[in-house]
DNA sequence: GTGAAAGCGCTAACAC
DNA sequence: GTGTTAGCGCTTTCAC
């Protein structure tokens, strides 16, 4: 049906090998032969067949990453930064997403234990920390935003226990005593290094860290609802609080206005991430942002170095970017 | 390296072909041999070549899904819908963005031509109807939400000219007047019939349409502020602004908020998409409901059928899916 | 029920 | 500078 590179041989009256040689642009091909193959090409409307290729060179020059959910256009972002520092390089990035199953994810992840792609970047995943240092024998994986306790794995995140410290220490600065934490399950690793953050500044400013000011759920949307919910019914309720995604901390402020209450004013919220709803909410929302170009592009670029790299020599090391504290509309002085 | 389909047949100590056949659940392979076949699987971790077997097969069983941009949380969840009828039924669906870059879009297409899957479905693309139609001849392609005006190429969309009358008409029933319109070039389809919807609501109704009120720009979040600007500068401003997306009328109420006007009551705002960020604005907005989960359905329960089809036999319609105006907070009764 | 062998489209020795 | 050819890992016809 569609020409192969037998068929331009044929028409340019060439051999394969010399098509080959100029698809790939090597040396020791005359400009008459390129020249008779690039019009063989143009009138056959000839185009690689890749498999082919692919399958001789043992590799595909193809990067998958997957995502938990595609619903944090902070992911896009962070594929975003990958994209610009790969594609220059030679490397196609492909992407999707396991909605949060771990099924989904495993089938997913056959597309590199079949050779479809050469290497995969986790933006998060279901494997525990013994299956993937297995599978990272085998083949080229790197964790991105979402580490893995115990994975020796190449890693990519930001510092998420001091990124915390920090936003937390802004909100004591702020004159806030009574700091609410929205968390989600402790089984994310990001979720409770942050948690471990916030206790850390709740103890070194305040002296104390109170159990019933933390509300741990999920990452999902209406925790955050919830979890106003359940610190307005305390006796003395928290006049801050620091979630730990930008999504629950929407969540939140909408909770709060639904409750009459004016957030930056009677309430302030934090959330993290900085995702770009941050700034088109009304109270516009301070966060920590977590700099997803510079995540993307520094992972993908030691994935690239270990798929180049033999099986010994590969890096799985442990590494953060910085992160910043951006104060926004939600965040405000304690209300005296 | 890594163990071959060859390996494995020399470990049970059978042939390729017999491990073939058990790799494959085909029928006439004794219990004996698949069992002798399945452990030598397991005992040199075998994972079958897919690069091998595609080029084979001549088939990959992926769809790529191109999308303009990835900051859209509604692309995603269009691609969701895609892969909850394509998983089940053998497909994988992996997913690219090209920023709307024709540069980057024409990159990504090659894995369309060399074979890398079997068909690509474009949320949005630069091609002309021209070049869609000669690639469409050659290879499996599809648009979703974003039509080409004369493209013979398969199309899903909603019938955005009438979503558009109807999402005017609603606003006009709550006694507006004069209304705004806050569209994207005419080079997008989908802007292009809203404008075209929103006319006929206001000759229809209101027996005039006004240059002035519309405002022509791109689907660029920063031009909800330029627009509101603008029409705040009229000698007789808008008391209602339809915009052509979503983002855009976040954009417009913020800028609304800044200059001190009240959504809903000074000002309503009708949006286009309904993508997940209506609900969490403060106030919520009032749109135009696009089916994502039956877009991305319909779109690639055809484009399957195509692939399986002969080259004469192929589905090139284009099909719409019903939309649903939603009024939210964003929009009210006009100001007396 | 099983095996031998051809060949999918391509690249890369190797020979000339 | 060009051609011949062996195979990359797999499926599938055709014998048996």
């Amino acid at each position: 049906m569609s020409a192969t590179i037998k068929d331009v041989a044929n028409e340019a009256g060439l051999s394969v090998a010399t098509v080959s040689r100029v698809l790939n642009n090597s040396a020791n091909v005359s400009e008459e032969a390129a020249e008779k193959v690039n019009q063989a090409i143009e009138k056959l409307g000839y185009s690689p067949n890749f498999l082919g290729r692919n399958l001789r060179k043992r590799e595909t020059n193809v990067i998958l990453v997957l995502m938990p959910t595609s619903e944090h256009s902070f992911y896009m972002k962070i594929v975003a930064g990958i994209q610009s520092f790969a594609q220059p390089r030679g490397y196609d990035i492909i992407c999707a997403s396991s909605n949060s199953t771990s099924e989904i994810e495993v089938r997913q992840m056959n597309m590199l234990f079949n050779r479809t792609v050469d290497g995969v970047i986790l933006l998060g995943t279901s494997y525990d920390a013994e299956t993937l240092n297995k599978l990272s024998k085998t083949y080229n994986i790197a964790l991105c935003c979402e580490g893995v306790e115990n994975a020796e794995v190449l890693t990519v995140v930001v510092d998420d226990e001091q990124a915390a410290y920090d936003a937390v220490k802004e909100l004591i600065r702020l004159g806030h005593r009574r700091i609410g934490f929205v968390g989600a399950n402790d089984s994310s690793a990001s979720s409770c290094n942050r948690r471990q953050g916030y206790m850390r500044a709740l103890g070194e400013f305040l002296g104390e860290v109170s159990e019933e000011l933390m509300y741990i759920e999920s990452f999902e949307y209406d925790c955050g609802a919830r979890a106003l919910d359940y610190f307005m019914g305390l006796d003395e309720p928290p006049t801050a609080v620091f979630c730990v995604s930008d999504l629950l901390a929407i969540a939140v402020i909408h909770k709060a206005h639904d409750l009459g209450l004016k957030v930056g004013e009677d309430i302030s919220v934090m959330g993290f991430d900085n995702i770009s709803m941050c700034e088109m909410m009304l109270p516009t929302v301070s966060t920590v942002e977590q700099p997803c170009g510079k995540l993307g592009e520094v992972v993908v670029r030691k994935l690239i170095s270990n798929i180049g790299a033999s099986t010994g020599a590969k890096d799985n090391g442990y590494y953060t970017v910085p992160h910043r504290v951006i104060l926004r509309d939600s965040t405000g002085y304690v209300k005296k």
